[in-house]
DNA sequence: CAATTTTCTTAAAACGTTTTAATCATAGTG
DNA sequence: CACTATGATTAAAACGTTTTAAGAAAATTG
């Protein structure tokens, strides 16, 4: 039977042991050259306690009498005690721990939509495994979802854009051995939580604010067309021209690869091509900021020859010249929307329950500067 | 005495038990309904071996028999087994995860060093934990290094610019506690290992070039002071000038805060003091960008009255009008450089060894383009 | 005051791996 | 053939937690 009071100890001493100096002074202790990292069961033999009654009182989950909770409290501070999580989460079955996979850290977008996660997965106790793809199209998905699973990761964000087949990697078996998953950009199917920018509707507010300026043909400046978001904001420029009985052929479009060289190179050919052009939609600020570039060169005033019009609003855009009109997205929005439901998807599923997967759309907005001729 | 051959099982089934139909055709099964995950026992009935023989199939540390090795792994595809990193770690007393602790994310410079990390990390075998500072300089540092050694981090990257004395939160002692540590971007001090630009030679190569251009008055538009990184630029502008000769008084200093907003306003108000002021070197390329639109509306012209050199080479400097001179960082290398110490660190502290910190300073590049003038 | 409930504690069994030391074949020696 | 190497395999003990079921002490009741 374990003696107890007067710092009885009954639990055994196991590898290096614990040197403690009692100084001179009372309730002052100086722990010194611990040779092991030191562990729940140290802590509970300093409090003269059971292992179980120090995980009660670092749960909280269970009654603890007040006085074992104080004596077992000032053993975790003199010993310096951290938890070791890994051991927790083994026999817990959960990590706190989501997985991000992304692409294109070093754009704009992935990387405030990534602050957004961050810190709504700080906010909820997660903490973030990282992984990113060098390429959104041609990579081994398999290897990074099987680590990620490997580390029992709670839930997975998807925060890899929709381009070529690549949504084909996941098919639905393939969720169905993984752990709750959500997607960011990626176009709806069954089985899948989504949380996007609407994409559609953004290119939309640019197109029709461009239209009501009294521009007559509006060109658009695209990103590669095997990216579902450009395909997105092609439907939306499509949309609003048709709507206003206005031109909207192939003969309006030119694709680039999202850079601001491209834009330029692009837009110089489009122009030969159709001089007529009267306004620019470009699928993101970089290329508008080409798109700026080049009627510089040719000279083309902005906005009087040429209104301009970018997509996502970098905090460069109001510096350009002339400063530009641009479609603001709500990144880091999106990314803390998707911890939250992937949050809701994760607790359903440890209490049993499906949730039938969300699906949120985000308005973008549209913020009217010089370029467009629109701020006066 | 455990039974051998013909798939005899002597390992108990505990929980569900796993519900095999064998299929008519010969070798060819299909599992259905596990309602556990796989485990290595799992794996071991299967393949009539013990848990400790499928341990050293799957790690290769040991030698095992041709014969069962393949036998162990049929059953590990069979099963669609996935190894629990978290119970392997447990053990190991080491997880292969390195932690991040990074600000500013939204930002170039950051998320660039951050995919050189990523893709080091990744190449040597490591995960991401991934931690966020909301601000460089307030915040409970404390709670970020707690939770990443609860979770057995082998390494930490700080990646957190030092702003204030923030340097001061983590001092020797503490130091004494942790993983071994790498930092970016940190002064140097005592046990540990920094891997940095060469913030002040950047400077210098910017302001040589703007002094061998013919100019003789120039200014500078730095971020807040408080950053180390202002610091080191403040010092190279002022070697460069003082080396030819020139004035580098406080009279010619603008702080601004990186914004590109801050620095029109800055230099506004330093033309106003100083309208003598013949070139500029700011501290990154948006308060350049800045700089180029406060002349624009100033009607200086950009470079003849006024030459401009920026910092960091994004991609867009290339696009500004006049296209921007400006010093290029090898931020991703840097990423690299920094995983690559800290494992060797790791690798040496894992043999007892202890290296002495290394130190490596990137020499930045100029990157001569229209706005100084240098383009011809 | 005996009987019963309530409140705290605890021993022991998980969680899923790796590793150590021991066992058991098998093959190689003299 | 007895003996020793050699090599493959295994049982059992870690790793550091939480949880379950049971037990002990204290508090409440009749």
């Amino acid at each position: 039977m374990p003696c107890q009071g007067e710092g009885g100890i009954t639990w055994r001493h196991r590898r290096g042991s614990i040197t403690a100096i009692i100084s001179p002074l009372p309730n002052v202790k100086v722990l010194m050259e611990r040779s092991h990292p030191v562990t729940i069961v140290d802590v509970a033999e300093r409090a003269g306690v059971s292992p179980g009654t120090v995980s009660n009182v670092l749960t909280g989950k269970r009654p603890v009498a007040e006085s074992t909770r104080q004596r077992v409290q000032r053993a975790v501070e003199e010993l310096g005690y951290q938890p070791n999580l890994l051991a927790r989460s083994l026999v817990n079955r959960s990590s706190n721990t989501l997985g991000v996979v992304a692409y294109g850290l070093e754009y704009y977008g992935p990387s405030r939509t990534l602050v957004g996660i961050e810190r709504q997965a700080a906010e909820l106790g997660y903490s973030l495994l990282l992984d990113l793809l060098h390429r959104p199209d041609d990579q081994d998905v398999d290897a990074v979802l099987a680590e990620l699973t490997a580390r029992r990761v709670d839930g997975i964000i998807w925060a890899v854009h929709e381009v070529g087949d690549n949504h084909a990697w996941i098919d639905e078996t393939r969720l169905h051995s993984l752990p709750p998953m959500i997607f960011l950009t990626m176009e709806q199917r069954p089985g899948a939580a989504i949380v996007a920018t609407d994409n559609r509707a953004g290119a939309r507010l640019a197109t029709q604010h461009l239209i009501d300026a009294g521009r007559r043909t509006v060109g658009i400046l695209t990103g590669p067309t095997s990216w579902w978001e450009v395909r997105e904001r092609l439907a939306g420029w499509r949309n609003a021209l048709e709507a206003a009985g206005l031109e909207a052929s192939p003969a309006l479009i030119a694709e680039a690869d999202w850079t601001a060289a491209a834009g330029e190179a692009a837009l110089k050919a489009l122009l030969v091509r159709r001089p007529d052009i009267d306004a620019i939609f470009a699928c993101n600020d970089q290329m508008a900021l080409g798109a700026l570039h080049c009627c510089l060169a040719a000279g083309r005033r902005v906005p009087h020859d040429i209104a301009i019009v970018g997509f996502d609003n970098t905090p460069e855009s109001a510096f350009f010249w002339p400063a530009l009109t641009t479609v603001r997205q709500h990144l880091a929005e999106l990314g803390r929307l998707a911890v939250n439901e992937l949050h809701r998807q994760i607790e359903a599923q440890q209490q049993g329950a499906t949730l039938t997967p969300a699906r949120h759309l985000l308005h973008p907005e549209l913020i009217v500067r010089a370029s467009s001729g629109g701020a006066g």
